[in-house]
DNA sequence: TAGCCGTACGAAAACGTTTGCGTGTTGACA
DNA sequence: TGTCAACACGCAAACGTTTTCGTACGGCTA
């Protein structure tokens, strides 16, 4: 077992300092062509690899950006890492992936344990308890630090940082419009409870639309979902208790449920009812009959939020430079499409 | 935004030295009752943190485990992430997530990035290409300068460390023979191709059960499936050229198309055709029917993997201080599980 | 008053780099 | 022979910690 070799180990097993090891490896002209060769003969027969730490140390950053997301078992936001992982490869970040399990105190617990020094920005998508608490002490902490965040899908506009999102009400008044044209007049929409803010946007959304077609609101078509363990009764007493013909759900997981529903009380998607989801996963092209959906692509939106963090990064350098510091914060929106499969009429 | 104070600067502000400074934080007796009260409330009023990468450097640990995965958009190593964080978490460690995209060449980059002290251990499963080349050079290079690596799932047997796995061949005997009992006796196989470890064995398995049972081996049977861009007609074909009445796949995916071609062909599952079907995962849950699968625990598998690894950081600790170093490298097999549902006839 | 001890603190090294600047040697030139 | 530039290299500081080893000072005892 040899251990990693140090400048310094170099130095002195061929009696030179520290310094000219350093420069030699740098091909610095400071040096004479001689020992550059020498130097770097052997540092690559040991395999000199400089030490990370030491140079993050030294450079005040560490070359990390963390993204934190509230659930990994969710196929969109395993789209998002991969997006965020590709750019940030490409530009020789690493990524430091945390979970925050919609818990309130693990994100904070991420945070705080992360923003002292190990990285050099975040990306986050806040937890169901955060949005709920409306607590962003630890946000705007870290961002007072000089750290930059990225914020994306579930954000806040209680605090001035970059962000990326799709404009899910409008996505949703499209997919809810989708279904109108189709000549559906008792549309059920299965939302989340209202302090998520996306859910929140949809539900608008979709409430946008019957309006805009003179439709009537029907309460007892909407269904705000807390608790995503046993809500299948609900969706059950729903469908019978009501005439519904169409159902907008804003995520995988409540449109394959309540297909899943429909076809236990002998209804048939798409004949009998048709279904809208959102989110374009491994759900929605799988189940059968695959599911229409609005596609969010995670991909482009963890791409895009890496490349605002990490162009923010880089700028700060120059920026820092002249002193100036310009907060020219941006809002990326992300298009959506639908996409038509299975699960709704022609 | 006020950055982030250090010793130094508590130090020069209350007029010590940076050593009293640190000392009182950590209520060292050296230091007078006095001192130390100012020293703490200055620090408390600053927010001061100690930075990661200083004491990184200094320990010479970091307190990260990296994690390698072929691909996260794959449900069963989502699960493994989540094992991972838990137990990282739990035992103050930061997971760095990496994909290789089934790349040998992202796989080697991303170890060599990682290797030069930014993270302490490696956890990882190969890529398909590194399997295919049977290169691990630079597995072997890392622990040969004594990080510790703990592989899972697609291992491989040159490589002398920890590992987690799970009996893939005992499993898929398991579940071909669960097709024999219920008295089938045309079993397709859907399987990888060989160089993927746990293809092989799963295929091993298969065959092993047909052996025990007497039935005649029907290479026509087995689809070994290299691309899985277009194998539908692949699938198709052998649906249509062969009496199937049931069949085992390697994996979700496979598993999930298998009854999609079947339905195309006017098959029903289960009625006309069994279906088994390897990982517990979304698609198996959510498609319909239901698939029944082996559940492999990702979970589990993550978490004992990352147990192996945190026990081997700290006891080297130990060790380190005797100098004596022993390497009783353990494997261990994480059970399986045969969860029955809709895909296969009673 | 000399010697000693305990208290309370500071200096400095160490982790592994990078880099600005200082310096010794050499050769060329006047 | 004296001066100076160019070359080749080393010193030391800096990044932010921790920790070992001094040491100044005051008070006590003999």
């Amino acid at each position: 077992m040899r251990k990693k070799v140090t400048l310094k180990q170099i130095a002195k097993e061929l009696d030179v300092s520290i310094s000219t090891v350093s420069k030699s490896l740098k091909n610095s002209s400071e040096i004479s062509e001689e020992t550059r060769q020498k130097v770097q003969a052997f540092a690559k027969f040991y395999n000199y690899k400089p030490n990370n730490i030491a140079l993050s140390l030294k450079n005040r950053k560490t070359k990390t950006i963390c993204i934190i997301i509230p659930e990994i078992i969710h196929h969109f936001f395993t789209t998002i890492i991969s997006g965020v992982e590709q750019v940030a490869n490409e530009n020789g970040y690493n990524v430091l992936v945390c979970l925050s399990d919609e818990s309130f105190d693990k994100e904070v617990l991420n945070m705080e344990m992360l923003a002292n020094g190990s990285i050099d920005g975040f990306i986050i998508s806040l937890s169901k308890e955060t949005q709920q608490k409306k607590d962003f002490h630890h946000i705007t902490e870290v961002i007072n630090q000089g750290m930059p965040v990225v914020m994306f899908d579930r954000i806040t506009n209680e605090i001035l940082c970059d962000k990326v999102i799709i404009d899910d009400s409008f996505a949703a008044f499209n997919a809810t419009q989708f279904l109108i044209d189709k000549g559906f007049k008792n549309i059920a929409l299965l939302s989340t409870v209202d302090y998520v803010s996306v859910g929140k946007l949809r539900t608008k959304g979709y409430l946008k639309a019957l309006k805009n077609n003179d439709l009537e609101l029907n309460e007892a078509l909407i269904l705000k979902i807390e608790d995503t363990e046993n809500f299948e009764n609900l969706v059950e007493d729903l469908l019978i208790n009501n005439p519904v013909d169409a159902i907008f759900a804003v995520n995988e997981l409540f449109a394959v449920t309540a297909i899943k529903v429909a076809s236990k009380l002998g209804k048939r998607v798409p004949e009998d009812l048709s279904v809208i989801g959102f989110t374009d996963g491994i759900i929605s092209r799988f189940s059968s009959p695959s599911i229409t959906t609005v596609s969010q692509n995670g991909i482009k939106m963890g791409a895009k939020a890496a490349k605002m963090l990490i162009d923010r990064l880089e700028m700060e350098e120059i920026e820092n430079e002249d002193g100036e510091i310009e907060e020219n914060y941006r809002t990326e929106v992300i298009e959506t499409e639908l996409i038509e499969r299975e699960s709704t009429k022609k």
